[in-house]
DNA sequence: TCGATAACTGAGACGAGGTTAACAAACGAT
DNA sequence: ATCGTTTGTTAACCTCGTCTCAGTTATCGA
């Protein structure tokens, strides 16, 4: 056992180098924020963050993959706690899971959404691979509740992402009048799905 | 007067280079893709874009102000067209044509929501002037037809744009299926926007 | 006091990519 | 035939950004 190599400890100085990047990131986007800019927004020069990450990239592969994993497993957590409530709630949880986060951290939607492009080919697999789990855990709470095949549940699951994900780029109206009205329109538009 | 200075002249070659470019964007994001990748994929070399755009960002530029001015033009001459019929055919003529439009240029789309950031400063004022007037016309469509106060109706078109952009990145269902998809989904989400 | 460890600095190698310059070929009009 | 325009080429330049490396400071337990 050695050093903060493995992924376990949070060692504070990685984390906190993740939140100042995907601010920077969600800004500027991630080939528009260098590594001299990164480290003045630390406080260092750019050449610490290499004590920490073995290199750009590998820095937001960290951020995405963990935002991906955040995603599924307190989605995963949420909508097991509602299943015996019934389809319904499950939806439920899952829309206001999402709204709850999206919210909650804009940065971190922006980047996954922008710069999953700029990942490594292995952190990208890694992290299309999370998201496809939690595609299927939507798919099957829409299907459940409003009784829509496969493909369209599908296809509203991503029109909703879509939807709740677009938020940083307005964010007016205020937190709870905000998540309010978004959750609303999710399921408004999640019954709307079948043909 | 003198050269293809002018915007009025699409030129052929230009709006060649531009669609051509829109494909790469979309797939790499600006920076992911350079002069010579763009030469290549126009099988000349990547210097010969020169002789077309001042530089690689002035091709960014015109390529988000003409869909920016596509967009408001269009979707202004067709709420005036439904404007006798009504608030409610007003906004279905909106949802239909955004819908329409996003399914026709996937990559325009994409572009415009990632890259935006990679503009001249001047080249993102018109552009926000553009798109700022665009919303005003869903605004008031969407204040009219489902009776909000304004600001909640800003922020779901907002949210409605942010679903039909979306489809990029889904596009499963087939275009016909997918549109009527969008649009109902659309038009119960924005029913659902007053609290 | 001493040594280990974490965190950082400054300088520089290195490559990638945007931009420019000088030159060439095609082509229509006078 | 010749001129101007359009479009393109090759080669070089130059800036910027990533990453490496050798050395520095600070903290902390033995």
């Amino acid at each position: 056992m050695s050093g903060p190599e493995g992924a376990s400890l949070p060692t504070s100085r990685r984390q906190q180098i993740i939140e100042v990047a995907a601010g920077l990131f969600a800004e500027r986007g991630f080939h528009g924020v260098s590594i001299y800019d990164l480290g003045a927004a630390m406080g260092t020069s750019g050449a610490a963050l290499y004590k920490h990450f073995a290199s750009k990239d590998a820095l937001l592969g960290a951020m995405l993959v963990d935002i991906s994993e955040r995603l599924l497993s307190e989605g995963q957590q949420r909508a097991d706690a509602a299943a015996e409530e019934g389809p319904d709630v499950v939806l439920a949880a899952l829309i206001a899971w999402h709204v709850e986060f999206a919210l909650t951290h804009p940065a971190l939607i922006t980047v996954q959404l922008r710069d999953l492009a700029s990942l490594s080919e292995e952190d990208r697999k890694t992290v299309r691979r999370l998201q496809r789990r939690y595609v299927e855990l939507w798919v099957d709470a829409v299907s459940a509740a409003v009784g829509a095949d496969e493909a369209h549940a599908r296809s509203a699951a991503h029109a909703v992402f879509g939807m709740i994900n677009s938020t940083p780029h307005s964010a007016l109206l205020g937190r709870d009048d905000m998540a309010g009205q978004l959750q609303r329109m999710a399921h408004a538009a999640l019954h709307a799905c079948r043909s």
